[in-house]
RNA sequence: GCUGUUGUAGCUCAGGGGUAGAGCACUUCCUUGGUAAGGAAGAGGUCGUGAGUUCAAUUCUCAUCAACAGCUCCA
């Protein structure tokens, strides 16, 4: 007998080499027919492997994230099989469970599959999983399973199995389709009962470019229809909260070929929000000691060549352009550091005077690859909220969490809690991307890791993410759509102070290297306000949003008392528009909602006579009237508390 | 950059070898209406661009440009 330990902690006596299942069904059938794996010490195993000594035990099922992870990798499977019948000779590559469902990259052999293959996919699918076929583990040799897939042709598994040690290979099968795979697996495919194969991509074998480039077919799988249509749905409102769609609706931004890919034009209203972010994050600095430095959007070649950008990044810049006379060679700028550097190295510096910091909203350019640009969030012309820290050794960790606090003030001023503070440090196994001494690259990673745990911050460490110069800490958020972007980032970098030879006369009167961080909260302002269209799905607070309030007149009688009112709020610097169109003041009132402005007043008859005004909050309905002063109130201490929408 | 899909009016989209349609928006007129669409009329498009096939191409073919999804990249 051996002990099994739940995860309450009660301990329960079972015959060695039972299975999961075969304990779920000792404590009900009912759970039983919803196990989907186990947690077996700590590890997910099939629910029907036997467990062979004492162990502690989770049951895993559709509510817990491995138990969905399992069904997804099983859902993998289960696509192979079909496709397998389907398009005979078809050439697998790896097909993984992903955060929301799964995908299998798949060779066909040139041949090609479309829209509505993919029903026909989830057609069969859907026929194979009624079968419930069995999901069986196999322990196989290497030499067997080499064969096995010599004799099936496919050329990827071969590849991955040479990576393999002998004696750690297992091949699972289901139905007339054998995988190689490490598993688990659930039960069987009878637990798969909604089948949804949203899109077709190219992926590289492998993830590497030079490799040949497979089909990634991605889908989804849940234990009902329902659940199906519940994400179904999700994806559609997802959609809705795009910043591409929502800033063309609430004309914020738009792109024009003939002035050129990834160079966002800001309409009005953008540019006003824009500003207004600009001015927020502006006046903070100011207050923690930062000063404003203004640069030109041009520099020099060679300044490129010192800060030793051009060699890394030089291909992916513009290309330099040059003066017609003398053919110096300048190129659009990418940064802004090197030119701060330029900066700090006009006046001498002693120990006394540092920290410096430089902030800028430096606009820079640079040549992303065609394919990647991507609405706000990845374009070729952005805005950086930049600056950089000129500090002593001595002083990095502490400005470094002084900087971590600006960032956090200016999320928290914007409701953005959701959010990881990732630490990007070097790869382990090459360090030839790099440049820097091995000495100043610990100090640095030190650093970050110290200062984010000491500010209490949820991080993950990405070995591989650094920045050839150093080590960052990136402050990651995800879009509507679930895609991840790095917003803030700070950045210690030992390497630019050494290339431009930028030194500060210390206590002992000899010169000394000073460290440099670079820093933006927002990252660029293009991405930061794409992100914050989709995180509040257009709806801003009322500090940023372009219209405040929009007065709407019953009828046109009313006019001169409505623009009465827009006098006495442009005196408070509210800023309101009349709709003074000759519609029902329903269409009005419509319209105004879906425009999404936050403040509606209603102005007819009885308000003129009273001098007050009828107050409608978007979504929320008719407030009831005020007096307009009341109203003021009302809005300026939304405004001056930075109050989210809602 | 790579793979796939798409490109028709300002916006959202239908259509299809015989040179185009809807809704919204826009203009004019009627209506002066109290909390999510009042009515009527009108204007608006070389069907992304270039070539080819054809008596005839917006529709078919090829190329090209752009957008979208994903991969690769991201100072």
């Amino acid at each position: 007998m051996i002990n099994i330990t739940f995860p309450d902690g009660a301990v329960r006596q079972y015959e060695q080499g039972v299975s999961a299942l075969d304990i779920a069904k000792s404590i009900s059938e009912g759970l039983a027919r919803k196990v989907l794996a186990a947690k077996v010490n700590g590890q997910v195993i099939d629910a029907t492997r036997p467990i062979t000594g004492d162990a502690t035990l989770q049951l895993l099922t559709w509510s817990d994230t491995d138990g969905k992870a399992t069904m997804w990798h099983s859902s993998a499977h289960l696509m192979a099989e079909a496709l397998e019948a389907l398009y005979p000779g078809v050439k697998f590559g790896i097909g993984p469970a992903i955060e929301n469902g799964f995908y299998y990259d798949i060779d066909l052999d040139g041949r090609q599959i479309s829209d509505e293959d993919l029903r026909k996919l989830e057609v069969k699918m859907a026929e194979l999983a009624k079968q419930n076929e069995v999901y069986t583990r196999r322990e196989v040799s290497k030499a067997d399973a080499e064969k096995y897939f010599t004799e099936k042709n496919d050329p990827y598994k071969l590849e991955l199995i040479r990576d393999l040690q002998d004696g750690s290979i297992t091949f699972y099968s289901q139905g007339g389709f054998t995988d190689l795979c490490r598993g688990p697996h659930i039960p069987h495919t009878g637990f798969i009962k909604a089948v949804r194969l949203l899109n077709i991509a190219g992926a590289y074998w492998r993830g590497n470019e030079k490799n040949k480039m497979l089909t990634r077919i991605y889908g989804i799988t849940f234990p009902s229809q329902k659940e199906l249509d519940e994400y179904l749905t999700l994806i559609e409102e997802a959609k809705k909260r795009d910043h591409r769609k929502l800033g063309k609706e609430l004309e914020l931004f738009a792109f024009s070929e003939k002035v050129g890919l990834g160079l966002p034009l800001w309409l009005p209203k953008g540019a006003m929000l824009r500003e207004r972010l600009q001015a927020f994050l502006q006046k903070a600095q100011i207050e923690s000691g930062y000063l404003p430095v203004v640069t030109p959007h041009i520099g020099s070649k060679s300044l490129y060549v010192t800060s030793g950008h051009y060699e890394k990044y030089g291909k992916d810049s513009f290309q330099p352009i040059r003066t017609p006379e003398e053919g110096e060679e300048f190129m659009l700028k990418p940064m802004n550091c090197p030119h701060h550097c330029e900066i700090y190295k006009t006046s001498p510096k002693s120990y006394k005077d540092l920290p410096v910091r430089f902030a800028e909203f430096g606009t820079v350019y640079r040549y992303e690859q065609h394919g990647e640009l991507h609405g706000l969030t990845r374009v070729r012309g952005f805005t950086q909220d930049d600056a950089h820290l000129f500090c002593r050794p001595d002083q990095v960790k502490e400005e470094f969490c002084k900087v971590i606090d600006l960032v956090l003030y200016v999320f928290n001023s914007l409701s953005f809690t959701d959010f990881t503070a990732q630490i990007s440090l070097r790869d382990k196994e090459d360090r030839s991307k790099y440049i820097g001494s091995d000495e100043n690259w610990n100090l640095a990673e030190q650093a970050i890791i110290e200062s984010a745990a000491e500010k209490g911050l949820r991080t993950v460490v990405e070995y591989g993410e650094a920045a050839f110069y150093g080590p960052k800490l990136d402050f990651m958020v995800k879009d509507a759509l679930g895609r991840k972007w790095q917003l803030g980032t700070i950045q210690v970098d030992y390497n630019l102070p050494e290339r431009f030879e930028l030194e500060y006369i210390g206590a002992d009167n000899k010169p000394h290297r000073p460290v440099m961080i670079h820093r933006a909260p927002f990252g660029s302002l293009e991405r930061f306000i794409a992100v914050l269209i989709e995180h509040c799905a257009g709806k801003f607070p009322l500090w940023l949003t372009p219209t405040q309030v929009k007065i709407l007149p019953i009828s046109d009688k009313f006019l001169p008392y409505t623009e009465k009112v827009a006098e006495l709020l442009k005196n408070a610097e509210i800023r309101a528009e009349i709709d003074d169109r000759n519609e029902k003041i329903g269409k009005k009132i419509r319209e105004a909602e879906l425009a999404k402005i936050p403040y509606m007043l209603v102005v007819g008859e009885k308000e003129a006579a009273d001098g007050k005004v009828a107050v409608r909050r978007q979504a929320k309905g008719d407030l009831g009237t005020m007096d307009i002063s009341e109203f003021i109130k009302v809005v300026q201490d939304e405004v001056i508390n930075r109050k989210p929408f809602e």
